[in-house]
Order: structure tokens, then C-alpha cells, then sequence
DNA sequence: CTAAGTGTATTATGATAAATAGTACAGTTA
DNA sequence: TAACTGTACTATTTATCATAATACACTTAG
């Protein structure tokens, strides 16, 4: 479900954040779906429960997910969330494309790999 | 003409060369054209000689400029550079669409948006 | 009620990368 | 020769990440 990857740069507490937001916005997660503690989820990586209480204190701070004392984290209502995560995507994309653009490469191969994705 | 951003969370001598990578390849500096030396970059940036030369160490290893001993450092001929880094931003583009199309976002509508840039 | 599970907070420690500071040396050029 | 260049080195500081060890409050199953 979470796989972390010591080769890359990122820090773990974020590549968690990363991986959950995609569950959650994949639909592999539904709204109030409870979602690992934090002790088990650090037993099952072997790593820190200070680490994973970082992650999911950005996750409920970005609204992913909300968490109840003494219950656990759940999955939060992803309405507007969805929507708001794709424009992120989107600008980001827009963005890279803008670049490329200015050292030359074409418009019509960038829309002609995506089609081909 | 170089900008440091310290809210940036990528560290300096990163930024410095993304920034001259760019201006190289959008022409903005001509080939054995001669850019600026390390310790006068360092005083108009206000941060440390050792950072320019982290960046201009990098610079070179990846083939953007060329470096003469007690001379300085020059832009290096572009040819089949800017191919490279194009592939580079295609690649970025295409892992990012990947994940946009992953979370629901319609393939049409980034299409839509890049043609109209 | 109790025990075992939750989240949360705190302090201390270690590891690492980034940046600074200071100095030194060698090559180039006006 | 003086004033630029790049380069190398060591030491220090700073910030972030992660770990370690507790402690406390809340919830729930028994």
C-alpha cells in the first residue's frame, strides 16, 4: 500500500503524504475510511511514529483526511478536493510546458505524446 | 538576471544553475560568451563564492559551460545540449500528465489548455 | 472499571546537507 | 607587478530529517 524509497531525495514524512493524497484521490480509499494508526503504520515500515504523525498532521492540514482523538485518522469528503488537486496538476503542467516551449520544442510533439499516453 | 528565492525549498546553488541553464538555452547568452566570475556573482547575489562554484562545478559537469583556469567561465557551444534538456522536460511533462489523467483529470482538457498557451 | 488501543506533545540525540568563513595557491592579463 | 581569474581545503554554523524515549488525554472493547 505505502512503499518507501530510500533512494530518493525526498524526505519519508512526504513521500507518505504524497502516496496517501493519490490513494484518496484514486477513489482506493473512500470518505470516512479509517486509515492506519499511526503506531501500526510505523511498525509496518519500520520507521518513527513521529515521522508518520508528521505526514498525517499535512495531511489533515491540506484537508485529505481528519483525525479524531482517541478513534484514529479518517478519510475526508474529497468534494472540491479532487478538483482542487487536479488545477495544482494542471499548473504545474502548464508550467513545465511554458518552458520547454521557450528552448524550442514543439508545440504539436508535446500534444502528440500526451495523446499517445 | 539571477534571482535567489529563499522561501525556495531547493537549495541555492541549485537554483543558480536551473537559471542559467535557461538562459542559456533561450539564447539569452551566446555561445563562449563569458558569464559572470565566481566571486563577482557571489558579492552581487550577497551569498558565499563557495556556492557559485558549486553551481558552476555542476554547470560544467553537464556540459553548459566550459571553464579556463585564471580566465573564467564561458558559455559551451549548445549543439545537442537543448535536445537533451527537452527530452528531459518531456519526460517531467509526461509523468506529471500521467498522474493528472490518474486523478480524473479529463486528457482533453489538457490538451485544450497547452494549445491554447 | 480496566486494559489496550487511539492521537498528541515534549525533549534529547544523531545524521546529513547546505551554506558560510577564511585562507591559500596557481594561472591570466592589462 | 597588480589585479583579476579558478580551485582547493578545513572548520564552523545552520536547518532539516529522523530516531528515541516518555508522558498524557481520549475512546472503546471487554
Amino acid at each position: 500500500m505505502i512503499i518507501i524509497d530510500y533512494r530518493d531525495t525526498r524526505p519519508i514524512y512526504e513521500q507518505i503524504v504524497e502516496r496517501i493524497k493519490t490513494l484518496i484521490l484514486k477513489g482506493a480509499m473512500q470518505p470516512d475510511e479509517q486509515i492506519p494508526s499511526v503506531r501500526s503504520l510505523a511498525m509496518e515500515l519500520s520507521i518513527n511514529p513521529n515521522t508518520i504523525q508528521k505526514a498525517y498532521a499535512e495531511l489533515e492540514r491540506e484537508g485529505f483526511i481528519y483525525t479524531v482523538k482517541g478513534r484514529g485518522n479518517f478519510v475526508a469528503d474529497d468534494s472540491g478536493l479532487a478538483q482542487k488537486r487536479r488545477n495544482e496538476y494542471m499548473e504545474q503542467i502548464l508550467a513545465l510546458v511554458k518552458e520547454a516551449l521557450e528552448i524550442g520544442m514543439p508545440k504539436e510533439q508535446i500534444i502528440h505524446e500526451i495523446e499517445a499516453l
